[in-house]
RNA sequence: CGAGUUGGCUGGGCAGUCGCCUUACCACUUACUUUUACUCUAAUCGGCGAUCACUGCAAUCGGCUUUUGCAGUGAUCGCUCAUCAUGCGCCGUAAAUGCGACAGGAUAAGGACUAUUAGCAAGGAUGAUUGGGUAAAGGUAAGUGGUACGGAGGAAAGUCCGGGCUCCAUAGGACAGAGUGCCAGGUAACCCCUGGGGGGCGCGAGCCUACGGAAAGUGCAGCAGAAAGUAUACCGCCGAUCGAUCAUAAGGGGCUACCCCUUUGGUAGGAGGUAAGGGUGAAAUGGUGCGGUAAGAGCGCACCGCACGGGUGGCAACAUUCCGUGGCAAGGUAAACCCCGCUCGGAGCAAGACCAAAUAGGAAUCCAUUGGCGUGGUCCGCGCCGGAUUCGGGUAGGUUGCUUGAGGUAUGUGGUGACGCAUACCCUAGAUGAAUGACUGUCCACGACAGAACCCGGCUUAUAGGCCAACUCGAAAU
RNA sequence: GCGCCCGUAGCUCAAUCGGAUAGAGCAUCGGCCUUCUAAGCCGAGGGUUGCAGGUUCGAUUCCUGCCGGGCGCG
């Protein structure tokens, strides 16, 4: 069974865990309005943080939609001991597109990460 | 019914599943800590003792050697060391005490015994500090799981004003600077609000209004126009008064087909008069009429307007169909400089406070007590005493501030109103990479603008719609 | 949380302490030149001066409020 919930522990908090992302990106996947970072965190689950700024997004409203909506996305995903740090980068247009749609592309990427990271391991 | 004005309210509802944040409670885990019990004995400082070595002094009249004693220094070993006290007769051990009963039995009575007792007092190598382990109980923090309550706005926005709060002096004086500007009131305060006045717009309900001073001074006004701030005069009008000229109508005179003088009328002109008319401009020094004049003109008069003084009404701004005076100026611009009145100390929750951690508080240069810093544009004042710059290095983690407040709701009451007062009840986000979402079903008007970050009062801007109240205009009907 | 600056032609910039038609270079278009192009020469078009109000006779300029962009401090 997995476990939905969406505890701390699957963020990313400090700017250090950020830092360590950036420096250690081992894999990445982009569509037009979002990018994905991945880095191995060494834990047995994954963990999330955003980067959506003020210039790419610039009402306070559509930011916290967009993080939610990934939040709940990245909630409900069976992901194992994917044991890596994700960053999400967003780009201008996201706030543009519909919940439903980001959810989607969201998705996408997810997968094309999650097959390219394997392709790294072997 | 249509068109409109003003003010106020609301800002999708319901059900289910999963999830996030705060708080409270329960359970478990971990860490820390306190107390108690048991247990182990490590370190530092100090002290004591023994042994050995060295040095000095004495025992001895002197020297040497030896021995003994004392003192000092050093080394080694040991004790202090395992607990809320133990232990100290003698022996032993390297090492440590004095006093001392009552009652009682026995006895004639007492001693002895009881008794190294009870008790008292002093001393000390026994001192001071820091520890480890196990168990139990309690507390704190974090995490996990569970239950329950609560969880963004009318603008949370822009950061345009005003305050609270915190630190710097208790926020003080002067200048500079900034803001503000009809009057009265409301308020903690205001560039806010309410009521009133003046001006403008609208048929009206209503709306807009930086609305002090131009007689303190300085500046500015292109083009056009004669002239743009000083009163002047371009085209005009007049030319009474001046001479010239024409006519000769009237009168007079003379040398009588002509001439002269005066008057009258005309023509051109000049000195001059004039500001009615024309034209320019955003703006040209009251308007209309009559009189008057050479033509005109506030030159005079009437009415209107204006200014000043007084009265009256109003707290005041101001008003005035009241009275009087003045023929009538002193143009505009102060969101140009400026003058006048009033207001304003600076910084901001990354304020500030506490805890923890870290460090060597380093090097160079410059300035220096008429100085530097706090302190901000300057000076004074106040407080503190080295300061500034560069280079190098270290730390930038947590708690608090943090939500009970100029708070809300209801009722009553004072006031035209903003708002005030009284009583009762209520507690209503507090995150910190930042919490309200997703999915499903259903209903309808098919859901706009938009997310708290120390807190309030306003202003401004954005906003799908829906509801309520008051009022205005028009139409129809009664 | 504070503070400051800038928005003018498609682009880069001017415009005197408010004065009339908002100008220059590049770019665009047309013509000349050249066999043709480039360069050069001549000419033309292109502006609601970010938006909305206000002050003023008159606003790119002064004031107020919005919108957009940029910079600095902690």
């Amino acid at each position: 069974m997995v476990r939905l919930g969406f505890p701390k522990q699957k963020r990313l908090l400090k700017a250090r865990d950020f830092q360590r992302v950036f420096d250690r990106s081992s894999a990445k996947a982009s569509s037009r309005v979002m990018l994905l970072i991945a880095a191995p965190n060494g834990l047995n689950q994954p963990r999330i943080g955003f980067i959506i700024a003020k210039k790419q997004v610039r009402l306070a409203v559509q930011r916290n939609r967009i993080k939610r909506v990934i939040r709940e996305t990245f909630r409900s995903f069976d992901s194992g001991d994917f044991s890596y740090d994700v960053i999400l980068l967003a780009r201008k247009g996201v706030d543009q597109q519909s919940s439903r749609k980001i959810r989607i592309e969201f998705e996408n990427l997810w997968q094309k990460l999650m097959l390219r990271t394997k392709g790294n391991k072997n």
